[in-house]
DNA sequence: ATAATAAGTGTAAAATTAACACTTATTATT
DNA sequence: AATAATAAGTGTTAATTTTACACTTATTAT
């Protein structure tokens, strides 16, 4: 998770999500994609709402309601900027640090609502890079499941889906073997969704 | 679905979804149960968040990003208001009217979301009258599936997981057998989830 | 008394999921 | 150059779940 040091008062130099004030003629989700690019050089970026924070007291300097929204980046994205600046810095979910208002509930919020998501839609593909291994997209969603899933089960569910097309390159970093790359093809996972059959691991 | 006569200038007179602007030191959920206490006469009622409506052009009148949310009214709720006013109406959602601005691009949201929902998440049970009969709730999943369900194996699967308890009484109404009528009980349901078993039909 | 209707029940076949052990490609070590 | 170590890759059988399907029952209308 990618949090930010701020800049200003209050609670100058505290961890806090990234936002900004959606302005006068741009749309939130035109709000939504200028914070992402400001703060990452990425556009394109998957993006979801995450839910409405409009508690009176939340914010103590004025009543602010934040629209809350997660983005999905590949940390293998080409253009992602030098996000690891002595501003921002990636955190390991299970190791995140106190964060200003109430930004560790939109944290855990948007945890949770990944982690039931994971399971029907195919947001998984959105996190890992564009080539992967069947190992790394297991590993995933037994970190979403938090447990382990048998690997000759996981590879047979997932490639009787027919979403996955399988590259001729091997991926050597992670094992002495090599494991084959594959892609995630939208267009079959549309064919499959529309032929009535749900995506669900 | 409820639907309201807009009273006020602009579209003074068009059918709309209801709304309110959200006050100084009110919550945006505080909000959705004072428009929901104005305009039905009920508190208490399932309400969850549709979506975010923000694209600078919605309102010509002013600049206003809407915070959707729906609500799910039991039919029979014993306080609800007489909502057939000149003011309000109930619609069939396959015969819905035109309504203002993007309203019913909001309708149509929160039609999916249930839908999806309903899948995985026990909403049916607060559109349901408190005692329904299974052939109801069978009904109702089947207008969400969009296609008829086996009542044998329907029965059998909803009642494999314990958490509906069977009532003495019959409902007559709707045939002349009678079906019996049964109550959804939260804790058995909960109980069941944090065994880590999924709720889906 | 009989006909009509929808509720309620059980069983067998088909499909899916879960459990499980050996082989293979490659790198590191000797 | 041979051997050890490692994780990837594969196939089969048992268990479970889902699907398909037909008759009986309680009640009301005729």
């Amino acid at each position: 998770m990618l949090l930010f040091k701020r800049r200003i008062e209050p609670f100058k130099g505290q961890w806090s999500l990234i936002g900004s004030f959606v302005q006068p003629q741009e749309s939130t989700e035109a709000a939504v994609r200028r914070v992402l690019a400001e703060s990452t050089g990425l556009t394109d970026i998957f993006t979801d709402e995450l839910g409405i924070y409009g508690a009176p007291g939340r914010d103590p300097g004025a009543r602010v309601i934040s629209l809350g929204y997660y983005a999905l980046i590949r940390i293998d994205s080409e253009n992602l900027r030098d996000t690891a600046t002595h501003d921002a810095r990636w955190f390991d979910t299970k190791d995140l640090p106190e964060l200003i208002l109430d930004h560790n509930q939109m944290v855990a919020d948007a945890l949770n609502k990944l982690r039931r998501r994971a399971r029907y839609r195919p947001v998984g593909f959105e996190l890992l890079p564009e080539k992967f291994t069947l190992p790394q997209l297991r590993r995933f969603y037994e970190s979403i499941y938090g447990r382990s899933l048998d690997r000759r089960n996981f590879r047979k569910k997932i490639l009787s889906m027919s979403i996955l097309e399988k590259t001729e390159e091997k991926d050597m970093s992670e094992s002495r073997k090599g494991a084959f790359l594959y892609r995630f093809i939208k267009e079959k996972y549309d064919a499959m969704t529309e032929r009535g059959i749900n995506f669900e691991i």
